[in-house]
DNA sequence: TTTTGTGAACTAGTTCACAGCT
DNA sequence: AGCTGTGAACTAGTTCACAAAA
């Protein structure tokens, strides 16, 4: 019954909010230890950067036992566990779907290799674009060459940022050629098939949300 | 007791899911308006989109009696309640901190402005890019002028797309200026002070939760 | 008959509080 | 003494199921 990953059931659901605060955990630590802490108390960690101590202390102990009683966690396995937990230890590679504003922008965005994700493609279908790079140099393939792509330079990740219209569409595609997680930044429904795991980030539903609050905040005029 | 917005209390918290439904319900509104269809029960809409039927009723159900009993929700009335709900009856004015790639990208985003967003200005402090303007024409300024150009331009919401370093200062800054809702890319724990809506979006945090969905699923060799 | 609006039942997620290890 | 790991208590969110309205 000692440290090492130690998951308790076989596989009981991990829930996503969990996972999203693995995530940030991990960060906190890089933080730390950058700052050259060796060791912390989930007390510690949680006033430092507005967490709830239990909740990390019991986020933590469902993958195993990596704290030390009257101690604490040391930063470095910590954070070692974590990017093990999070499959982090090996390097993802990553690509992008349609090579429009935002798109570029996130083959570029600096925060995905600095946490060791890799971008390696881009795919578009405007003949203008296809062949082109990215400022960073993310060659901009024809959609048509998606499976081809996928053989050779092996990705895990696709993220899609086309036109609503064109997303189903194109998550198809995508799973077709075999990836199974997909970060999705276009708005409205999409039906995603068992098996692949999907993450959306709708931009309109985070601006609606806030303007509800200031509608609300502000309760009517001026 | 006759439809118009209710609100049961006069100010029992409305929960971020609730809010973040309701915008998902317009935008399934928009699509059937679009589609001439004239009423829609909860049921139908529930299948069309992927939703739960008894869930969109008490989203509703909460705001007012925008349904009709053995009819369904007419789709002009319930849209034309709900972006009065949301604050959309008027037009909302943003502004974009960080002219970044990111930053431009977002300015640039057309699903705002469909969802009647205006982006009304830019601000970075590199020299090199005050007074230039995005793609679509929107303005960059000096941070400096942040005041400033609030009291003359009076934008409701500022999207914070700088480096993480620099975000809490931003905020702050944004904050100072008299902006109530704040939606943020930058990676991090940003402490933001009562009274301000802030609704971040982590690329960071999604794609390690979708690298953990990966690591589960493939178990662990091949 | 159809479908809403809603209390009641259920499920998920968080926080407390403390036994037990170091 | 100090701090983790964890059952128990609590809080929030979802879904069921049905009475009442059109």
């Amino acid at each position: 019954m000692n440290s090492q990953n130690k998951r308790k059931t076989a596989s009981e659901p991990v829930s996503e909010l969990t996972t999203n605060r693995l995530s940030v955990y991990l960060r906190c630590l890089n933080q730390l230890e950058a700052a050259s802490v060796e060791t912390i108390s989930s007390q510690a960690l949680a006033e430092q950067f507005h967490l709830n101590a239990a909740q990390i202390r019991k986020d933590l102990a469902y993958f195993g036992e990596f704290g030390v009683r009257g101690v604490g966690y040391y930063v470095k396995d910590l954070k070692r566990h974590l990017r093990q937990i999070l499959g982090l230890d090996r390097k993802l590679r990553v690509a992008v779907m349609g090579a429009g504003n935002l798109g570029l922008a996130l083959a570029d965005y600096p925060g995905f290799r600095r946490e060791g994700f890799e971008i390696v493609a881009m795919f578009d279908i405007a003949d203008a674009k296809i062949g082109d790079r990215s400022k960073s140099g993310v060659p901009i393939h024809d959609l048509k060459e998606l499976k081809k792509v996928v053989r050779r330079d092996r990705f895990d990740i696709a993220v899609i940022a086309v036109p609503a219209e064109s997303a189903q569409r194109v998550l198809e595609q995508v799973v077709a050629a075999g990836i199974k997680a997909v970060l999705n930044f276009s708005p409205g429904a999409i039906k995603v098939p068992a098996g692949v795991k999907m993450k959306s980030v709708d931009l309109t539903v985070s601006l609606e949300s806030l303007s509800f609050y200031l509608a609300q905040g502000i309760d009517d005029g001026h």
